[in-house]
DNA sequence: CATGGTTTTGTACAAAGTCTAGAAAATGCC
DNA sequence: GGCATTTTCTAGACTTTGTACAAAACCATG
């Protein structure tokens, strides 16, 4: 069995944040609450890399809208529902991708910071066999780097 | 510019189980502790993963060797050494790989197991340009797996 | 065997994330 | 619309992983 690039591509949702959110939401079988919606047009307004903390903060940028709870529960769900990819880089917390493309990523270790690499720029091939019994649940690709001068 | 597989490879430093410990640690610029020590036995027996909490687990089986604090400290050690490789697939705790030859990884999301896959049975080719003013610290591939039967 | 730098230790602390029980909101049905 | 049922949200306590710190123990060297 040969394994092709294509078997990275997970369950693909992309919200567009011109269209109605909470419709959009409804048709892939979330209830489109108040929080949900209000999470989700930070989210989708524009492929972008966050933390829970960093939702949190934004969400509640003036006013009460959402509790810690309802972030992650909400953060989990669309990623269940395949509309964020979760990035798992940093041992400190998660990142959650808006971009649902096919991508890779750059991860500085010195910064924190998460970029992305087109699909395109990178090509595995040979892929292994997956042991038996299993099925993929996505490949993730990491590019760990460091700002040249940083002292290491 | 065009990046080979080799640019994976990181500082690559390997202890044999067969041969003393102390000198071998010694060797890398490590006082050997005997905390030290044990923990080095523990994890270069033979190539395995382990979090750290499984290290404590075991160093102190029989008797208390090494705290928490300690675990973490040489833990750290040895990887800024390169003599182990974290591995940060699991959002919940890092592991420890004692293979630093060149592989890549499986990840079991439904069992949380980590194993490894040769180099040899993965080309990456096409690779991306780094940002400028970075540098390579090593490149992760990742392959998530599921159990197949498992419900999701 | 005295000295002084390095390690280790216990404890306190920090941060990410989970859990829970009750309140609030959405839904379905008449 | 009104009302009952179900789902979601909330605040805060709790768990877990990992770090900070200061005191005690260790150990190489003269």
């Amino acid at each position: 069995m040969t394994y092709t690039h294509a078997m990275n591509e997970r369950t693909i949702l992309k919200i567009d944040p011109q269209q109605d959110i909470a419709s959009q939401l409804r048709k892939v079988g979330i209830t489109p609450t108040q929080q949900r919606v209000q999470i989700a047009e930070i989210l989708f307004a524009r492929p972008r890399h966050m933390s829970a903390d960093q939702v949190l903060a934004v969400v509640n940028r003036d006013g009460p809208i959402a509790s810690k709870a309802t972030i992650y529960n909400t953060l989990g769900l669309f990623a269940r529902k395949g509309l964020l990819r979760e990035v798992i880089v940093d041992p400190s917390k998660v990142f959650y991708d808006s971009n649902t493309a096919v991508h890779h990523h750059f991860f500085n270790v010195d910064t924190g910071e998460l970029t992305d690499i087109p699909s395109d720029d990178l090509i595995l091939t040979r892929m292994p066999e997956l042991p038996p019994g299993t099925e993929s649940a996505g490949i993730d690709v990491i590019f760990r780097i460091r700002s040249r001068d940083a002292a290491h």
